[in-house]
DNA sequence: GAGTGGTCTAGACCACGCA
DNA sequence: GCGTGGTCTAGACCACTCT
């Protein structure tokens, strides 16, 4: 997967950092060199590293320190789901498998979806899709994605077995995420979400409804989610 | 309650901003001043006008949106307890009521603590408290929080009922809470959960642990938290 | 005292929205 | 074309940690 050459410099610096981390080339508890090193090294002057560096603390990789650096956190040994990073990104190098339930395909919105929805959006109808996440085999959320059917070509023909779709978007459609909002409540799992996360109907689950806002203005999609916490936590920072 | 001089010039505006947009002055989906504005109004540069937005924006209460501005989001339905700002500034104006249900009593850290704790602070022990906080005098979360008993002088003494945890620690400790990680399950109430939230107990709860870092070095405190998510949502933003 | 991150200034150029 | 926020430079001083 190629990098945008017009990616902003602290963005550049985020990703080298991060693989970094992820890659173990820093371990828990290691100093990151110093943001006068980083500078040096890359380029750039302080506040674009800081921006950087900023970002990784946002998204639970780092915490820093005054007058001693910047400390490499240990990777969450939960789902980090609740940052804006996406979920393939947030597992660190753990086994993480897509079974696409329902192929991506156009239908009208739901009457009563969970957000309200402008009406050129409604108007052009929903991409639909549903996810079985799995991680080392054993089902751990299902994932039903809904996207404006607006400017996406051939969107339903795309795969997204072994691709994460925030890398769909960035790279075919140069979409990315800015941010967004969520809900959260603990509920029962009902016949199906049981069925599909292999557990009983009334045990508790997790569930989640996201919106998600990006770069392109009036462009947000949507996220409903169901997770089966019984093994594994929902983590975050903030 | 008042505010240091010693605050920082972007934290003075964050308050100024998030009060104006909490108490109306700014309504959902109004514009606030333009960066330039804000800069010529407070006699402050770019950069600390930024930061100071920035912090809005990463506590759900506005978004930016290039060539536009910054519009004002609307005040969160849900409980906004999964950012840093504290429960009580969560809320808006909705009627928040606090009932201590274990005055803060020092007692030994629990042995098998759900974070790992330094030897210094697990040896000076722990001062518990358990609170439970209302909505429209309903029962929607039940908390228990954990501090080191360390350099915390007549903490025990002070009263809650009126008055958020941060603010104490801030106004009469200097402690500022800097950032934090959390871990959420969805789980069965047992028998005390259920009382305590007026549910039937097997009911799902959301349970929440916290690990809330400060700006005093080495000094974090805790929190367990089961909130009843049957009528309001968690709500956060990313 | 040397090095670190935290805050802040005073500019610059760009891409985007709106009219 | 103008104003907006997004990015970036090149400095400065401070509080804090470590030795």
């Amino acid at each position: 997967m190629k990098e945008h050459t017009s990616m902003p410099q602290y963005r550049r610096l985020y990703e080298i950092l991060r693989k970094h981390i992820v890659e173990g080339v820093y371990k828990e508890g290691d100093l990151l060199p110093s943001e006068n090193e980083l500078c040096a090294t890359y380029g750039l002057t302080r506040p674009t590293v800081r921006h950087a560096l900023d970002e990784l603390v946002k998204d639970g990789f780092i915490k820093k320190q005054k007058g001693k650096g910047s400390i490499v956190h240990p990777l969450p040994k939960g789902i980090g789901i609740l940052s804006i990073a996406g979920t393939t990104s947030a597992l660190g190098n753990r086994d993480l498998k897509t079974r696409i339930l329902v192929k991506p395909e156009i239908r009208p919105w739901d009457e009563s979806f969970f957000f309200p929805l402008p009406e050129h959006v409604r108007e052009s109808g929903c991409i639909y899709m549903e996810r079985l996440r799995l991680i080392d085999g054993k089902p751990l959320f299902f994932d039903i994605t809904y996207l404006p059917n607006i400017n996406l070509p051939r969107f339903t023909s795309r795969s997204f077995e072994n691709r994460s779709l925030f890398d769909t978007l960035r790279s075919n459609y140069q979409i990315e995420v800015t941010g967004g909002e969520q809900r959260l409540w603990a509920i029962e799992a009902d016949e199906q979400i049981a069925a599909f996360l292999q557990m009983q109907p009334g045990e508790p689950v997790l569930h989640l409804e996201r919106k998600i806002d990006t770069n392109r203005v009036g462009f947000s999609f949507f996220s409903s989610l169901y997770c089966n916490t019984s093994e594994q936590a929902l983590f975050g920072v903030f």
